[in-house]
DNA sequence: CGCGGCGTGGTTAACCACGCCGCGGTGCTTTAAT
């Protein structure tokens, strides 16, 4: 039997799917034939089939990171819902024996998925345990973590790779809905992807009606958020920056609030009324979202610009879903991004570093990063934030079985090399947030815009957003070939990158070092700022 | 970076302008005290 019909047959007897998109069957083909697999594909669109069905064709057990144990809860659930074999999680919201059966399991190949967030991963009795186990596929699910929370957040995202490499690199496959170029990149590099397959599916979401309303004053946009919702269909989401504002809409709109400082049981109260229908409409901070897959949500609204297109992206994608007309609108003031840029900036912690950097130098053979860990007086993530910057200089390196030499000499330059890397992460971080001014602020297809981002294009302008009904966005089609998106230049300061939006008088590229940037066409033109490659 | 709250001081009895300060988002894990 072939390997697409064995692919199939398991799909159909095993989870009841009749049929498999192409992307689904690409990807699982290529995990069974031994390669690392990064998938880009929409939430709803069977994304953890890729991992489901390949699993029960390989020998050995399959490990699944995944960043939230409530959203463990619910892909235990799911699978204990088929045919397939039994799945299991460790994480610290259960007991202990619990915690023990788990493990118990999977050893004796009675389950065949593991559930774990990645703070796991970064204890060494469970790699130890990990590794007499062998897991045959590594999943990481929502890979776009690894980018948005393994810089600062949540660092043991970054460590992923470390583990990976620790359990005698399974095959690796990554799973997200939305990653523009540094995410991917950032993917690749940190769970140390070789030669991976991307498989990408159709990113537009064509019944998804994109309108951005600029405000001036903060009242005007509040009373422009507020009329808008109440006139608008339901159900719905409101994003806010903070969470006062969330409670503040909430209230105001006889709405429920959500966001990380409420008591457990109250989040997953407004999270149930909203997927099971008895909340028409929920105010969030960024912490809503995950996982939820609701068909009917009829719009989301930005009550304040969020601090990049990536995570944007991510939070309209969630409207729509049943294919009916939904809306995608962000109320617009310029001085919101003063808040994203506070938040996505991070203080480099000199004194951390460089006591990290010295105990590893202290050390007569190579250090387990769980005692360096212990060993320098920080915090879990602060200690893992500071061996990550040092690592990324080179200047620490893996030794194997999860052990770390560290090479740099003096400490004090160890330092000043992990503070030039953390200040090209905080520069690519800035001009994140700013190409959500560029999108706000442009009066061109915004679906173009959107799209061009994640590096697909529309050749044509959508007719289904606020630019194309006022009919600016025509005057911006390219009347050229110069400078489309997708194309390769080269700045003189700025170095290598690629278009990624093209407008009448000016275009936004993504460099390698230099991260998004906007120039000038006619500037571009007469000094000959950028050539194409 | 931009806001909201608070105290000071200055002009005129009840209020206003100014400047300073603090605050702002995402979750896991482990542990200690009820």
């Amino acid at each position: 039997m072939s390997r697409t019909d064995e692919i199939r047959r398991t799909a159909r007897e095993t989870f009841g799917w009749p049929e498999l998109r192409d992307d689904q069957l690409t990807a699982m083909a290529a995990l069974l034939d031994g390669h690392d697999v990064l998938a880009v594909m929409p939430t709803g669109s069977g994304k953890s089939a890729i991992y489901q069905v390949p699993a029960l064709l390989l020998d050995g057990p399959t490990l699944v990171v995944s960043p939230l144990t409530a959203l463990q809860r619910d892909q235990v659930g799911q699978i204990e819902d088929s045919d397939a074999p039994a799945a299991v999680a460790v994480n610290s919201t259960q007991s202990a024996r619990t915690t023990h059966r788990a493990w118990d399991s999977v050893t004796h190949g009675d389950a065949e998925y593991l559930f774990l967030a990645p703070e796991q991963l970064a204890k060494t009795e469970v790699l130890e345990q990990l590794d007499e186990i062998r897991p045959s596929l590594f999943v990481v699910d929502e890979a776009h973590c690894v980018s948005a929370w393994g810089h600062d957040f949540r660092p043991d995202y970054l460590r992923l790779g470390h583990a990976i490499e620790r359990l005698g690199r399974p095959r690796v496959l990554a799973l997200t809905a939305t990653a523009g170029g540094p995410v991917r990149d950032d993917i690749v590099e940190h769970l140390g992807l070789r030669d991976p397959v991307l498989v990408v599916s159709g990113f537009d979401r064509p019944n998804l009606h994109l309108a951005v309303h600029r405000a001036t004053g903060d009242d005007e946009k509040r009373d422009a958020v507020l009329a808008w919702v109440r006139d608008a269909p339901k159900p719905g989401l409101v994003y806010a920056a903070t969470r006062k504002d969330s409670e503040r809409y909430a209230e105001e709109l006889g709405a429920l609030a959500y966001h990380a400082g409420m008591k457990a049981a109250d989040r997953r109260r407004v999270h149930d009324d909203f997927l099971d229908g008895r909340a028409d409409v929920v105010v969030a901070t960024s912490a809503f979202g995950m996982g939820i897959d609701k068909p009917d949500v009829r719009f989301v609204v930005h009550a304040s610009v969020p601090e990049s297109v990536d995570s944007y992206y991510q939070q309209i994608g969630r409207a729509g879903r049943d294919g009916e007309r939904a809306d995608a609108i962000l109320f617009y003031r310029p001085e919101d991004l003063g808040l994203q840029k506070f938040l996505t900036s991070r203080r480099f912690d000199d004194d951390g570093v460089r006591e990290v950097a010295e105990t590893l130098r202290e050390q007569d053979s190579p250090s387990d990063p769980q005692e360096i860990d212990g060993e320098v007086g920080q915090s879990h993530r602060r200690a893992m934030n500071n061996l990550n910057l040092l690592e990324q200089t080179g200047l620490v390196e893996e030794t194997g079985q999860g052990r770390f030499s560290y090479s740099g000499g003096d400490p004090r330059k160890a330092t000043e090399r992990a503070a030039e890397v953390a200040e090209q992460r905080g520069k690519l971080d800035r001009t994140r947030v700013e190409v959500m001014r560029e999108y706000a602020e442009t009066s061109s297809c915004r679906r173009q815009f959107l799209l061009g981002y994640f590096g697909e294009t529309l050749d044509e302008p959508c007719r289904f957003c606020d630019t194309c009904e006022a009919g600016t966005a025509r005057d911006h089609a390219p009347a050229d070939g110069e400078f489309q998106p997708g194309a390769a230049v080269r700045h003189a300061e700025w170095g290598t990158g690629r278009i990624v939006h093209r407008e009448a008088d000016k275009v936004t590229v993504l460099f390698d070092e230099a991260g998004y940037r906007s120039l000038s066409l006619p500037a571009v033109r007469e000094r000959r700022l950028l050539t194409e490659e």
